[in-house]
DNA sequence: ATGTGTCGTGACCGATTGGTCATTCTTCTC
DNA sequence: GAGAAGAATGACCAATCGGTCACGACACAT
């Protein structure tokens, strides 16, 4: 078993601890709690800033617990693995925009009126732009590794990203049948939004000079529409 | 020094050997010359599938030598570096790519007419299908690995991932400065298409369902033309 | 054929890895 | 306040890392 590898073949021995969030030690309002979720959090927050300066796979559970202030051991505490530390960090933004591309696949199903149609869409949009403002950090880590094989910890990462691309491709089918878009091929159709709107948002989160970010959604709209459009 | 980050760091000791290509032994077609050949081209197809396979980061130079059948050391008399060996795989791609971003550049400083300026785009597109031939692996990688941090043996991916944004948004700008672009902001319209059509090479070289390959590049042009087009 | 220098090998080095565990410290329950 | 239980620590483990090096094998010039 190479070290380069080590996270993606079983681990030999069986673990003595697991579940952290299964069984709650004390009372819910007390110290135990809420050193718990303070903890918690910051190895969450050592290892998003971590990970994005260095990359998810030239991060170790050392380095993130160094930068929380605790010893190395305690991590295991929290997490059962540097994989389920990821998951538990883009579960959020995960969940929101999961439920945003099933809301608009739904509302596209019934929808009669063309602005009933674009009010699907324009949900996405706002949606994206929430995520952009509540989670930066995890949205820009999404974006950064999202590409890379998964294996290890980058698996729940790319696994977001098929669920996005499948999605946009559904949507997509859904927009033609609707004739709102081109007949273009479906998946050319859904993977050029996809394409276009991940790299702005990976600019304006790099804070690339793309003049003023808030005019991006209305130009990428605009390029969309003019583009895409039937 | 972390065990992760070994790469960024500079070597403690210096190195005994270097520059492989600068003193050449023995005759130029002999025994010697066309081993070190046919080494250098098994360790660098070696590294790029196992690249592919896992991201650079996961791969050590021992992995490399194994799957190129070869011992450990000997990776050292070939390359410097990781780095270096990664700048050498990506090369042949950069600098076919550079120069036609380059080339079209130029050209569309002194082309006046619109088919000649639009001949200045298209050389650009061909040259991206020719990459897609000729260097699919090479091109895949860029794509996996462009946009994480640039650290160790991913520096130049990154870098080359840099200068194709500096072009393209200079590229827009001289479009829009002829009138072919919507007055959209240059970076936005710029990294639109970047992202969109990345997006879709790699959906090609992953073998993503996407339908005919061969409408890809056509399907694209219609979307830009539609949605960019002044 | 002989000497010269390169090539390839695999043991070796110090550092670091994911993960474990006995021990100590802190909070909880009573 | 005392005993029980969870939480935190850091030494420890085997494996692996990038990189080096002495040495035997091989190609070259003579």
């Amino acid at each position: 078993m190479t070290n380069r590898s080590r996270h993606i073949k079983p681990p030999l021995r069986k673990k003595r601890e697991a579940e952290p969030e299964v069984r709650r030690p004390g009372p819910i309002g007390g110290v135990r709690d809420t050193n718990r979720k303070e903890k918690a959090a910051a190895i969450k927050d050592a290892a998003l800033h971590l990970f994005l300066e260095r990359g998810i796979d030239a991060v170790s559970v050392d380095d993130i617990m160094k930068r929380a202030g605790m010893a190395k051991g305690g991590f295991y505490r929290y997490f059962e693995t540097q994989t389920a530390l990821v998951e538990d960090l883009i579960e959020g933004a995960r969940r929101l925009m999961v439920e945003a591309l099933e809301a608009c696949s739904v509302d596209l199903r019934t929808a009669s009126t063309r602005d009933a149609q674009f009010a699907a869409y324009r949900k996405v949009g706002d949606v994206v732009a929430t995520l952009l403002m509540e989670h930066p950090g995890e949205v820009r880590l999404y974006l950064q590794e999202c590409r890379a094989p998964a294996a290890g910890p980058r698996v729940p990462i790319v696994e977001l990203s098929k669920v996005v691309s499948r999605y946009a491709i559904s949507i997509t089918a859904q927009a033609q049948a609707h004739r709102i878009l081109k007949p273009i091929p479906v998946p050319v159709s859904a993977l050029t939004v996809v394409g276009a709107a991940e790299r702005l948002l990976l600019a304006v989160l790099q804070e690339e000079d793309i003049g003023n970010p808030l005019e991006v959604p209305e130009a990428l709209t605009t390029l969309i529409l003019d583009g895409l459009k039937a």
